[in-house]
DNA sequence: ACCGTCCGTGAAAGCGGTTGCGGAAGGAGA
DNA sequence: TCTCCTTCCGCAACCGCTTTCACGGACGGT
């Protein structure tokens, strides 16, 4: 059977069935009003012409586009990743399209205000993703239902975990294991362009850190990348032995990933000269032995997707927030 | 000014332009036969109004999405993700969207034909990657052009890799160094689901083996995953060291990972005891000083992207291969 | 001057569905 | 038997844009 040139149109299966267009359209869709025997007919029909409905003509017709947009700010993160993953587990079988957009290319940069609305008219909804939100929020979210992965908005329909419980679990760890020269990498202050996860992270840990009568003795800034790791990596451990940390806690894997890379280049031992944690979970951090700080990033995308799925049926549900659990998962990098 | 509730159309530009509709689809597309001061006066006009032509209709009228399709067996995968990026890269600049759909999802699993099918009249082309064409690929185009990344098919546009190449930097490496005893981990025979590529790199690295009168102690399968990685490691350095291979060739950085990991686990001196070499230039292999063979993922989004836009462009465009260099890059997993 | 071109523009017919509305058929209640 | 609902289904009007075709006028050539 050759492949029709041009693919069945409703005409087609209405003609084939005996009945109108707008029966055909009722009954594919599952709508009342069509009698079982009809309907069985129609999709009969439908199936023999292999007939599926132009996206683009019912898009126009019903105004839904059954398809969620993605913006985040870099789609090649791991984080990202891992989230539109969770995002096709549900939204695949939802019979929903998934449309991706990055705020940043080569070319240029755009605020998430341009990025959304550069998704006017196709999306239903749209989940932001590492990309957080600054003033401009409310006029981003227009008129669509909106979920925010990874960051608590009141107001707002949210998804995440608890930074702060994450940021304690590891200074707890550390405590626990006697370190007294604590340091942290990711960013240094509550009010910088990482907030406000990073801000929670962090005072997660200084809050136990404190309450174990120290204070971090590093601080230190990164953008969450292997490089910038790295980079924050040498400038602490250029410093003579004695007044290095015995520990460092980054905010996010790939940061770890570049302290124990710096720390390997100048032979230094982990954990015995200093122990690291991580935050993710990240998919490579067991190979490489890193303690971390998980969670569920993939659920998270799951999750956001059943609450956007709810939201398209009916957007006046009420918006709130809420959390996915994180823990502690020791390895070889902190304690042997 | 608020947000008009409902978005501007072509109907409200005409008038305020005080031209016809036509004209004002002429006028936005840069099409001939508009008076250059009439050009203008609609792009004001819109521009006053934020009139953006909605995607649906636009595409109901004229067949075409302004979309491509991205396709592959698994959307996690660092080189999917790398992939996908390089394809946003040229993609978005040249407004084309991107729709991304994963032949296998939790709950189902679809072949090539089916998922290709699947996005039918929601793309103008699709880019195949990570998802290697069986029988079926001729029904699996259908009628739109296809871009293949990493795999060579005569008669199909494809790009990729000189895997052959590859495979025979790693033995030249390996044997330079005056390893005897070699394993390779990924796959076992070159018919297996994983061909062609993982054939044509051990092709390559068995021939320059052979070439030094040696030949691999050790050929273990493997899914190109951290895990299997780790797996085939346990059991290859399970043995006696005296019976153990010196150096191990992994058809991707992530079995390496899992190699480095049981390597650790062991107290497995890498590389005094075990030389590891990989694939892919994984963007943490550099952290974990992993040797390997560096591909250029993201060009290869790129390229592909461009490409589809010049079969978009002209779909009679003579299909071809393009082969991306591959090069070593040697770090501490295999010389100190 | 006359005619054939070419350019700029508008009218109108789709593209392939969805949906409000009304009519016909059939069953229930009086 | 006669209303009055239901239930099922078709008619036709969109949805917002693209594209073919026709037409008037300007222009160049003879």
């Amino acid at each position: 059977m050759p492949r029709l040139a041009r693919p069945a149109t409703i005409a087609d299966v209405a003609r084939g069935a005996g009945v109108s267009e707008a029966t055909v359209s009722r009954a594919l869709r599952n709508l009342p009003h069509v009698r079982a025997e009809v309907r069985q007919r129609v999709r009969d029909v439908a199936n023999t012409l292999s007939y599926v409905a132009d996206p683009n003509a019912s898009r126009l017709a019903s105004g839904r586009t059954k398809t969620v947009g993605l913006v985040a700010r870099h789609l090649d993160t791991w984080y990202v990743s891992q989230v539109s993953t969770g995002l096709e587990d549900v939204l695949q079988p939802a019979d929903q399209d998934l449309l991706i957009s990055a705020l940043s290319t080569p070319g240029r940069r755009r605020d998430l205000v341009a990025g959304t609305t550069n998704l006017n008219q196709r999306v239903d909804g749209v989940v932001v993703v590492d990309a957080f939100l600054g003033a401009s929020w409310k006029r981003a979210r227009g008129e669509r239902p909106m979920m925010i992965v990874g960051e608590r908005v009141d107001g707002e329909h949210t998804l995440g975990i608890d930074d702060e419980l994450g940021g304690s679990l590891a200074a707890e760890h550390l405590v626990g294991l006697g370190h007294r020269r604590l340091a942290t990498i990711g960013s240094r202050s509550i009010r910088d362009r990482f907030s406000p996860v990073s801000g929670l992270r962090l005072k997660g840990f200084r809050r136990i850190v404190a309450e174990a009568g120290l204070e971090p003795a590093f601080e230190l800034s990164g953008a969450y990348t292997i490089e910038s790791g790295a980079t924050a990596g040498r400038e602490m451990l250029a410093l003579p032995a004695e007044r290095r940390p015995s520990a460092v806690f980054c905010l996010s894997d790939e940061m770890a990933f570049g302290v124990l890379q710096v720390a390997r280049e100048l032979n230094i031992d982990v954990p015995g000269d200093l122990a690291v944690v991580g935050f993710d979970g990240h998919s490579v951090a067991e190979a490489f032995g890193l303690t971390t700080v998980h969670q569920p990033v993939r659920d998270l995308g799951r999750r956001a997707a059943e609450r956007m799925l709810g939201l398209l049926d009916d957007p006046t549900r009420a918006p709130g927030h809420e959390v996915l659990d994180v823990r502690l998962i020791v390895r070889s990098s902190s304690s042997k």
